[in-house]
DNA sequence: AATGAATGAGACTTCATTCAT
DNA sequence: AATGAATGAAGTCTCATTCAT
């Protein structure tokens, strides 16, 4: 990649970055191109000029989010862990990433209602991709009599359910750190799929 | 109430009822005053005699929700159940809820975001209250010592998470019946707030 | 038709009107639907309570365009004269169409480019269709004897190019009345048809 | 012209038959700067390089094919023929030009609309100049008796109809060659001038 | 000689809302 | 109680044009 390209290519990930922002602070449709473009001291046609239209900014996020919780949780999966572990680090650095990208994430997992119907099928297959890789570890704790035998889909489900719902209460002047909830979903949704000791 | 007034009412519900329908299918914004007027077999300016803004409507599918969550857990507080029963009765409620009333529920918990300021807060403000009654049967728990000492709200936003979020995976056709996945959630959510027998 | 129906298709037809008019003043692409809107004296929001696209509107243009030139020319066909005579009335009933209604038809005959894939076909039939009445005169006149034996095909395009190249040039203030002109056109257009007398 | 100049004077050549393919494929306004640029290879930045504005482009490909039209109409009112023959090679040759160079003079023939004033005067004058030389060929034809006497005016708005109207129909797979065509719209028009043998 | 980048004016369109009837 | 009609604000997007490099 030329320098040029480089530099364009840094620049559609900050407008990517800034429309995420937005979107996640004010929905998709209340946040306007006008807004982003002021945001990023851009004028309107400005921001057309690297990205197609507005539907294509959303997709991008969803698509970044996905990068990236994908890409963390194939390095977790081939880590030499005990399964267990396994499943609780990736339960943590999915928190992390809902935490710390919070608004490409929150965009990513909260409105992917407002995809259309072409983009929403890119995105529906990757969250899947990416929701195998928890069933799969489940499934295998199962196998080797680790974990209670459970419907892994049902589990997985309980599991992105309460994860993804953090952005909606999370706050930073919280009494807990984000590592100290990440520990304790970590341990509370790992917990039932034990077996009890006896 | 006089005849006419009741006659108005029911109408009203009617239309939060369907405008909740659409809400849920397209989203806030698709979901045109026009789309719900049609769906009605009225017109659009008709709709404005029985409510005042688009937003109002929204809002109303949110109140409702409310009322029907908050109702049927102060039945289960007030009754003479273990706490542990209770917690999972609520568990169940809710996802019954979710299931069940699909669309106003849905609408309530996913689309809280487009809500303006002042309908929001007394929204949140009544999410409150109804999370607040699962913290508190968690909270008695841990002071009987029937449950592990958690921090209830983190708790709570596990639980909330995981049920809320079934609008999003959820199928009629899907391989588990309602009861059946309320039971395992039920299940699922409140083992790790057992003591481990030692 | 109620009452409230007709008064809505009439004014349908006056922004058709309007529209043509103005479209065949400054081209489709220059005449803005704001033009339009403030020739009716309406905003330009009006317009769409009435029709669902630019487009379309262009799109009625052309079929009340050709529902003219089809009507008439059917009328003329079904007449009891002879063919020679059908032959120069419909020229000259094109003619005082074009010179009559010139928006509409000018519209009509200058502007097929404009028109949106779906929409051009249906006008293109119909124009075969219209353009086909003229070609049976002719075949006819030719397995009679009337008309010496030409492609027929090639000698309407002759006439059809004639009679529509009249708006590009037509101006009420000519020294020539639309009467003359037309009965100088049909003449000049049929009288290479004829057998010359030997 | 310096060798510089020269290659500029081609380049910006090649850039008006570019657009004037465009121009007639799609329509002035439809043919955006984007496209001729990417049909060049060029960048849209780099045309204005060699032109002022995208009218210029349109008022060029509109002297170009006024500059055609009227030099070979010069060269055969100069020739030794006789007037009617003059007057059907005046008609072929259009013809040719028309089937030929088909996008330069479709667009000078059919866009002249969207032209604006200052442009469109100068090509209005220009075509005035080419029509009258037909004009002068039908008045010295009249005067010598040769032909019928008829308003020139209106034999050659019949003429430049007909052809102009060429572009609309005319394919290359048609069932006649060019030549075939030329030869019979040369006859078809020029005949009806002629003096009936009584 | 060429281009990447940016601009700004303006176009079409949608829709919640109002109001006379 | 209901509706047809109209409005206006706002939103997305397009594109010719400019300019520093």
């Amino acid at each position: 990649m030329s320098f040029r390209e480089e530099r364009a290519a840094e620049r559609k990930m900050n407008i990517i970055k800034v429309a995420a922002k937005l979107f996640s602070e004010k929905g998709y449709h209340d946040a306007t191109l006008e807004d982003i473009a002021k945001n990023l001291k851009y004028t309107k046609g400005s921001i057309y000029y690297y990205i197609n239209s507005k539907q294509e900014l959303l997709f991008q996020c969803h698509e970044l989010a996905m990068d990236m919780l994908i890409n963390r949780m194939e390095e977790i999966v081939a880590a030499d862990w005990p399964l267990e572990v396994k499943l609780k680090e990736g339960i943590k650095a999915h928190i992390e990433m809902v935490v710390g990208e919070m608004s490409l994430v929150t965009v990513a997992l909260g409105q992917e209602f407002e995809l259309q119907e072409d983009y929403r099928q890119i995105i529906v297959a990757r969250r899947d991709q990416y929701e195998r890789y928890f069933r799969r570890l489940v499934d295998e704790g199962v196998e080797k009599g680790i974990f209670r035998p459970v419907p892994s889909k049902m589990a997985v489900f309980i599991i992105m359910g309460a994860v993804n719902w953090i952005p909606r209460w999370y706050s930073e002047k919280g009494s807990m750190s984000k590592e100290e909830i990440a520990e304790f979903f970590a341990d509370y949704l790992v917990r039932p799929l034990l077996q009890t000791q006896a």
